[in-house]
Parts: C-alpha cells; sequence; structure tokens
DNA sequence: TAACGTGCTATGGTATACCGTAAGGAATAC
DNA sequence: GTATTCCTTACGGTATACCATAGCACGTTA
C-alpha cells in the first residue's frame, strides 16, 4: 500500500472525508492541502527529507481568496511537480467533466487516474488507489465511456470555447476577429469566426446568439 | 445543541466530512443521506417516531444516475420537508453562487442559513450551527456582502426577468414582441421590447446581448 | 502533374438589431 | 382647464449580424 500520500483539495470537508476514506484503507501517514503552492513545497520537503510522496490526490479547480498563489489549479500543480518527481503517482479528483480537459490531463500528464466527484466517489477512490497500486490506470466508468468516443467533443475545440467565452464577455463578431488576429489563431477572419458560431449554433441547436452563450454555460463550457 | 440532523448530499466524501465537523460539536445523532428522496423519508419517518430531526444540512444540487427520483434538487426537498415539518431549521451547503437562487430560498422557504461551499466550509458550517441554535441567520460572509447590494436586481421586474429568460430561449426581438402580446403584458412593441434590452444593458453594463445574457444566467436571474 | 478535397477568406446581399426622434395618451400637478 | 411628466408606440436611419457564394492556398490522392 501507499505509504506517504498528499492531498490538494480546497474544500475542508472533502479532506476531511478523504482522510477517512484513506484511513480505512490502512494509509496513515496523509498531509492535506488546501493550497497547489503549499502542495508543491510539501512534495519538496518530501523529497528533501528522504520521505517523499508516492501518491497525490489533487482537485483541478481552486478558488481564489485573500491569498497571492503563484499556482492556481490542479494542471499547474501537476506540471510542477512532474518536474521535481516525475515518478510520484497522480489521482486526480474533480467535477471536470469536460471530456477534452480530462483527456489532455492523460495525455500531456499521463496521470495514473480520473475519479470524478459524484455519489459513490470514496469507492472510486479505493478502486483507483488499488489500479494504480498494480501500475493500471483508472478512470470512473462515465470518463471511461466519454473517452471511448470522443468525437462529439473534438468538434468544439479550445478555440470555439474561448469564441463563445469572448461572446460571453460582450465582444462583437469584428472584435473577436480582431483578437484572434492578434493572438495569431487559425480561422481568425470575420467570415470564419461568422462559420465558427453558426457551426456551434447547429451543433448545440441553438436559434440565436443568446441562446448560444446561456446553453454554453448550462453545460460549463464557459 | 442540536440532537438529531439530517444530511442531505450527494457525494459521500463530503457525508463522510460533515459527520466528523458535526461530531466535533458533540452532536451524536447524524443520519446522512445521498439522494432527496431518501432525504423525506428520513424526515418523515423522525415524525412518526416521535423523533423528529431538529436540523438538516442540504446540498442544492444532485447528480443524476440510474436511480429515478421524484425530488431532483434541495429546492424541491426544502419545499417538501416545509410542508410536514415547517418548524425544522435549514441549513443549506451549496457551491451555488448566484445571489438571485440564494435570495429567493431566503425570502421563499425563510431558510435559517446558507453556506458557500469552499476552503473553510466547516469552521463556517459551526458558525452556521451556532447561529442558527440562537434563532438567528447566517450566511457566508461573501453572500452577506452580496445580499446587501441587490438595488440592481429588485429594479429589474418580473417582466423584464421573463424577457432575459427568452432570450435566453432563443426567441428574436420581434417574437418576444408577439409572446407578450399575446399576453397582454405592458410595453409590449417590439419598440417598447428594444427599450427594455437597453435599459437592462445599461443595467447591467452589458455590451452586447450575448453579454447580457450571461449576466443574467451569472446572478441567478434566469 | 493533375484532379480533388478541405479549410480559410473576401465579398455582397438580406435580415435583424440598434438607436434617436417624435407623436399620442394617461396620470399627476398646478 | 392647462401644463407637465411619464410611458408607450411608430417610424426611419445606421450598424451589425446572418447567409450564400466564390476564389484561393494547401495537402492528398491518383
Amino acid at each position: 500500500m501507499f505509504q506517504n500520500v498528499l492531498i490538494a483539495e480546497d474544500q475542508n470537508t472533502i479532506n476531511k472525508g478523504l482522510e477517512r476514506t484513506l484511513t480505512e484503507l490502512n494509509i496513515v501517514n496523509v498531509v492535506t492541502t488546501q493550497y497547489c503552492d503549499d502542495a508543491l513545497l510539501k512534495i519538496k520537503a518530501g523529497l528533501q527529507a528522504k520521505l517523499p510522496f508516492d501518491l497525490i490526490i489533487t482537485d483541478l479547480s481552486f478558488k481564489e481568496d485573500h491569498r497571492k498563489r503563484e499556482l492556481t489549479s490542479g494542471d499547474q500543480l501537476i506540471d510542477a511537480i512532474k518536474v521535481i518527481q516525475p515518478n510520484i503517482k497522480i489521482i486526480v479528483f474533480s467535477v471536470e467533466h469536460r471530456i477534452g480537459k480530462i483527456k489532455s490531463l492523460i495525455d500531456n500528464y499521463d496521470i495514473n487516474a480520473y475519479v470524478e466527484k459524484g455519489r459513490d466517489e470514496s469507492i472510486e477512490i479505493k478502486k483507483a488507489i488499488h489500479y494504480v497500486l498494480d501500475n493500471k490506470r483508472y478512470c470512473s466508468p462515465e470518463v471511461e465511456r466519454l473517452l471511448r468516443n470522443t468525437d462529439d467533443i473534438s468538434q468544439t475545440d479550445k478555440y470555439d470555447e474561448l469564441l463563445l467565452q469572448l461572446l460571453a464577455k460582450g465582444l462583437k463578431r469584428e472584435q473577436v476577429a480582431s483578437y484572434f488576429q492578434e493572438n495569431d489563431f487559425p480561422a481568425r477572419s470575420l467570415s470564419s469566426i461568422e462559420k465558427r458560431i453558426n457551426k456551434l449554433k447547429v451543433l448545440f441547436d441553438a436559434h440565436t446568439s443568446e441562446q448560444l452563450v446561456a446553453i454554453a454555460i448550462d453545460r460549463g463550457l464557459i
């Protein structure tokens, strides 16, 4: 079983719950942190003390508060950890259900498990830990299913998402085109922007761009 | 201190964490449920056994799964509970930050506390419990702050809200005007609809109608 | 190399949204 | 009764969004 486990999760009720779940697996040495920066410090400290963590369970989104932060998300934390301790096992534990995000975590960082927060999450955490212990990857059933057919998701790429965000922020079509041009994105002409919006309207079955934004918000794309 | 506390929350890690938090307050009899329907059954059972719950801590959103559900949200659960046991104390514990939603919970159901999920949530839960015990209402600081300046919201009447809803549903300006005419609403001409939208854009500081809808959703008006 | 497909762009026309102005009516004030 | 104000509406012009088409660049295939 894992000896030293680090938890990075801002909600402290979840921290308490995870501690109990790990205790049930007879993992004694569990350290919890509520900020990404703290988590990274603990990892470094573990390496220096020759008592490195062998597993980290981390959330993806961390709420902002008064404290100034260097690392603001689980992505960034994982990125930083992989540099200093590439062999550590990583379980991501988040409500994130956008398969594109999850897929990129697997592709870019080779995370060992993804557990979606939900009703039976603590059972899934236990499953995930056993899988990872056997050097196998684990994903929640729903995620597993979605990973199999990523067709519909790959249809809205990150530029589409950004486009929707810009619309929600109040930019007009032409301003969006300017923004895309300044940042050297593909399909940056006004005409292409219009086509993109049109494609999204068809995809999400929206009659107006107002509705498109509403749907995008509802689905958590923004 | 409260004797019998019911928790309605689908994430079971949070249930475990809350159980521990309540234990720290010397509350021994804590029952957890992961479905609204189950929560309502427990309330009924408590009443029948002459051992009613004196406090319920409930989430607002519950994930869908294989099980068929009658009650699908915390709102509905609260509504049902208020019918059979109006005197029970209610603490809502959710990530919901749309102030309109929260305000309507206070106005319609007179909930005793609203705790927003976040970093120091278990401290806030404890605070909330002590407040409620003293028959005072408690809200998280950020929520409290937002509740103080809801002026702009009260300036939007129900026709404005409906108008925003119709826009979010994909109706064009002219279709909205038709809808208003059919239902004999005031200011039902296309010109008036345009003026209304314009007024709302100024009020919410939106540059485009897409942004207007986004803001309305964000504030919980829709 | 040629034919073809695909993605991006430019262009022009139509529909809709946007915005200002003015006229009419109802309620209120004087 | 008249003046004033507020609300609603109609109308017209401009800007923007929407939509169809065609040309171009690029890569793929035959």
